[in-house]
DNA sequence: CGTTACGTTGATGATATTCAAGGACTGTGG
DNA sequence: CCACAGTCCTTGAATATCATCAACGTAACG
């Protein structure tokens, strides 16, 4: 990998395999890079951890170096729906208003660059292309967010099931029809289903039995029949 | 009302009872509204035509200034699933990329104010409050989308349609517990709530039945009972 | 080797969809 | 003004799908 866009005191992880496929780093040119690197923070957050809570300030956006998060939103009777998973090179917070309205929870160890909204707002109206990126992806996750609410109006727990593995080998980075790796747990993939955890567990019973996946472990997923799984999932 | 804030060759209609509603043009002082009218373009349609397409280039932004519109979005098989509903006041177009990723049909005859997109933001770039209404306006759709998220992924037919109901009751203008008029047809409510025609049907009888609401007529929706419906619609 | 958390499976009842038939409203032409 | 057709809405019966409750497996860990 060329390293003329690397720069220079943003850590390497930056560049192992996330740097490429970021979307807000695009057509950037190394000058640009370096100011955007004065706004960020490296930052770590253990499984299980929240990188922060629903209605807290929202005074950063971030940036997935490593691992895998859930946004998920509480409601007042208690019951929790997740928005979406996110993997690295994907951003938080772009969309909110002062407060975050939907919590970020780390389903691994994961690792984030931490901008300033704030500052992140300020160079965007002089860096151009940051600007065109930042619009592209909140443009990206609301088409996303529709696909979502698409499958829970319309589909069946086996086709959303297949949605959610697509997703996953669309966008996991790594990810390949013999080995996605599913890092949330049968409970995060109902409550972003729309579905309880035993019929989760049913329908992937049913696409065992169908031959359409493998599970070689437990959260190894392996697709067997792609184009079936993708047909199921099709919007 | 004051016209103190009224530029000059607005349609009149735009300060009948819209204007002060409108997130788009809050804390606009005059010469800025001027400015912002300058970009725009009355534009009329009527009842079943679209305002546009699904993939068409999206260059306008639209500011509702009467009736009602639905947001939708065709998917392969030929479903449909209708994203939301718009009022007096709401605006269109703002999250998207160089395409529509939804269409817009009119449930009504319709106006709406035309703003071409890329005046609108380099407008925005200028005048700061413009920019803060359009960054609100975005959080509260995506904050709206969440919602309706939810309340597929985890609500019963008859709370689906007690949220529709309460939707309908803060957001469209004028509403008030006896007097909603709902200008969709019952498909179009099942559409938006992820259900069946006859499901919404169903689920209409039963809360007629439990006197939660009445019908004077087909579409003139009297909520008899708020508490109870907003208990049912909570998020 | 037991404990615990997580996942699977079975039985049952609730809920929603589907297919079909029947009403109610609307507009048109006689 | 009425008859008629067309569209939208409602209701019924049968079926499919899903949630719930409960029991059982299984993997991880001290």
């Amino acid at each position: 990998m060329s390293t003329v866009f690397m720069p220079k005191h943003i850590h390497p992880i930056y560049f192992n395999n996330v740097f490429d496929e970021c979307l807000l780093f695009q057509n950037l040119t190394p000058n640009e890079l370096d100011r955007l690197e004065g706004s960020a923070e490296l930052s770590k957050c253990n499984e299980g951890e929240y990188l922060f809570r629903q209605d807290a300030p929202a005074d950063f956006v971030y940036n997935v170096i490593s691992g895998t998060v859930a946004i998920e939103r509480i409601f007042s009777n208690g019951k929790r729906q997740i928005i979406g998973f996110l993997f690295p090179g994907d951003v938080i917070g772009l969309i909110h208003s002062e407060k975050y309205d939907c919590a970020v929870r780390c389903l691994t160890k994961v690792e984030v660059y931490k901008f300033s909204r704030k500052r992140l707002n300020i160079l965007s109206e002089e860096v151009d292309h940051l600007k065109q990126n930042m619009e592209q992806i909140k443009s990206r996750i609301f088409s996303r967010v529709m696909d979502h609410l698409y499958v829970l109006g319309q589909k069946k727990a086996l086709e959303r099931l297949c949605f959610l593995f697509m997703q996953l080998l669309e966008r996991l980075p790594g990810a390949r029809p013999d080995r996605v790796d599913l890092y949330m747990s049968r409970q995060d993939m109902a409550d972003y289903l729309g579905s309880t955890i035993e019929t989760v567990s049913r329908s992937l019973a049913k696409l065992k039995a169908d031959k359409l996946v493998a599970f070689p472990k437990l959260n190894h997923l392996q697709i067997l029949n792609l184009a079936a799984v993708s047909e199921l999932a099709e919007c």
